[in-house]
DNA sequence: TTATTTCCCGGTATCGTTTGCGTAAATTGA
DNA sequence: TCAATTTACGCAAACGATACCGGGAAATAA
């Protein structure tokens, strides 16, 4: 079945003009009469007329659409990221199409490769965690495709970036738990590739250096998709917690590995905050009602969203190829609460 | 700055042919000879040749996307629903362009007309709890647009629909509820312009009736954002909790009634379950890991999405006007947890 | 009256691709 | 050897909208 809209062309045969005149009319030309431009408007408002933007985007070779690459749109994060494109992209009049890696460098591969093909004017990307070669995404800039990275930001590559400071995002949480007196504390963090693990794991242990604390690398893990499967932090926190040097304190740097890490305790039945201490990366909208209350570092999603959409039109509207690429970095929040609460001074 | 993609004239030039031979070359037509093909595909796959999909989208009056419309894409319903949509998409050659409505009638027309000018193939549609004025999407379906709507489906519009069994999915959770010993269920609902409303209310006051339950309408409350704004459900349950005849138990209708009801009654410091039972539709992935742990029905929400578009891809795709109208209805899932655990037999 | 300007509007090319039609050259058959 | 067929390609129109170019008619100026 087919939705047949009306073209510029009825409008001419039905007002006996020529679609010059019917298109200058709509336009609001100075060289078409008022008369004309009367009729043509009344009739086409009658007749609920629509430019066809397919249409114009072959003329005007722009298909005023954006394409969004993340990891996996079911997740709080990323869909309050989402939300603030959205209506970014809104208000200036583009739309949103959105592509998924499930953080797998194949399927990133292919949907950015989808959404080059679907010729976007321009593309949001937040690299998934399997991704440690970044030669496809550099072809498309090679390539003049207007890019933004944000959240997971690729540091070499040249493009605009917009992040959270999550080195000090590392380095507050790390120090709050140490504040809260715990010994021992487990870093558990997304893929190596990603610089925001870095950065993570960075804050982490100047935290602990700048308190004296030793750093132990067995206290310090990484998992490939980024907490997405269940069995990556099982596997983690079964390894650590039958170590001789056992974590009091996990500092959870993902959303999914945050939960996770959660998941794992209530099976095992290890009591948050007693046995262990938990602070998380997470931007969930309930962790102050999940059991025990749950410590977060949370970054401002949907804002980042927003700049990040606001940069990607901004680079796609400008005339010439850019030179300087700007370098976005918002705070994050640290709420404490029930998970990381202060230890007990019992040994 | 612009994308220059490499184009059939540009081939044509370069291999000094027309444009029509290359054309059917590269779609591997018989009346080209074996060497001129051969040399096209070479020559187009080394400039890494793509067709323009505009193009085709002008010439063959079908653009390959599909619109989507939902109330809230950070809602964990919709998320997941959106999940399911965009693979199957991906898999017929489609893409996803997606448009919330925030639960507002005026943002919800807006969307439609944004989507339909952006010319989709179709559009997948759940409504927002505020619209009770269908005209729009009846108006959208009298000019062919190929429709689908899911969860929050409209009864009288003729299109297909997919949904789950909202009945039977209130009926049993308040069947659970009574079971478990609670005498005064309270039902705290969305919008009572959705037929989904409706349809759980019935099958909650059914579930009383057949137990020999009086139904209070008193003990009934709407939402008419459906819980996304805090302050309506904060008002329900201040009204709820200050009258003669209390509830001892909620069944809340819709994932963000649920957490908010169990907000309220955290900084009401009301607890569940001993003060209150609670069981609400929900899809977060996290239930289980709340404080308490929360009883939950649970909408199949991937796969409704993924239902959806194929009914729709199939739609689009049928050559004539369709005169039956499918309803696919999924069972929901109950999940018994501590939120709504049996109630001690004090008094 | 004639030349010049102004006002309105139409013709046509264009964006990238597909496709029906036309046709020269090559091949076939008798 | 010549007509008939096949092969292999080019030309041009079409999809919907825009914009440059150009031109006829009326209005103004000389």
């Amino acid at each position: 079945m087919k939705y047949e809209a009306i073209t510029i062309k009825d409008i001419a045969k039905a007002l006996e003009l020529s679609t010059s005149t019917v298109s200058r009319a709509l336009r609001d030309s100075h060289e078409i009469s008022f008369e004309t431009k009367e009729r043509v408007i009344a009739y086409a408002k009658e007749m609920n007329y629509r430019p066809n933007p397919i249409a114009l985007s072959l003329k005007e070779k722009r298909s005023s659409s954006i394409g969004v690459l993340v990891s996996e749109i079911a997740n709080s994060f990323f869909s309050q990221a989402i939300n603030g494109i959205e209506s970014v992209a809104q208000e200036h009049g583009y739309n949103v199409i959105i592509a998924q890696s499930k953080e797998d460098y194949q399927r990133e591969v292919s949907a950015l490769n989808y959404l080059a093909s679907r010729s976007v004017d321009g593309i949001l990307i937040s690299v998934s965690a399997g991704t440690s070669d970044f030669s496809n995404i550099n072809e498309l800039y090679l390539r003049g495709m207007p890019l933004v990275s944000f959240d997971r930001v690729v540091d070499h590559l040249k493009m605009h970036k917009v992040k959270v400071d999550n080195y000090k995002g590392g380095y507050e949480a790390t120090k709050h738990l140490i504040k809260n007196g715990y010994k021992n504390i487990a870093c558990i963090a997304s893929s190596a590739y990603l610089s925001i693990t870095e950065e993570r794991v960075a804050g982490y242990k100047d935290a602990l250096k700048s308190s004296g604390m030793a750093i132990d690398e067995t206290m310090i893990d990484y998992c490939l998709h980024s907490g997405l499967i269940y069995e990556e932090v099982e596997a983690v926190m079964a390894r650590m917690m039958k170590q001789k040097n056992k974590p009091d304190a996990i500092l959870a740097c993902s959303d999914k590995i945050t939960t996770n890490v959660m998941r794992y305790c209530q099976i095992k039945k290890i009591k948050i905050p007693t046995k262990i201490g938990l602070l998380g990366f997470s931007n969930l909208d309930l962790t102050d009602l999940l059991t025990p209350s749950l410590s977060v570092v949370r970054q401002p999603a949907s804002e980042m969203g927003r700049i990040a959409a606001e940069l990607l039109i901004k680079t796609i509207e400008s005339k010439r190829a850019l030179t300087t690429f700007e370098e976005v970095i918002l705070p994050t929040e640290l709420f404490q609460r029930a998970s990381s609460a202060k230890k007990p001074k019992v040994k």
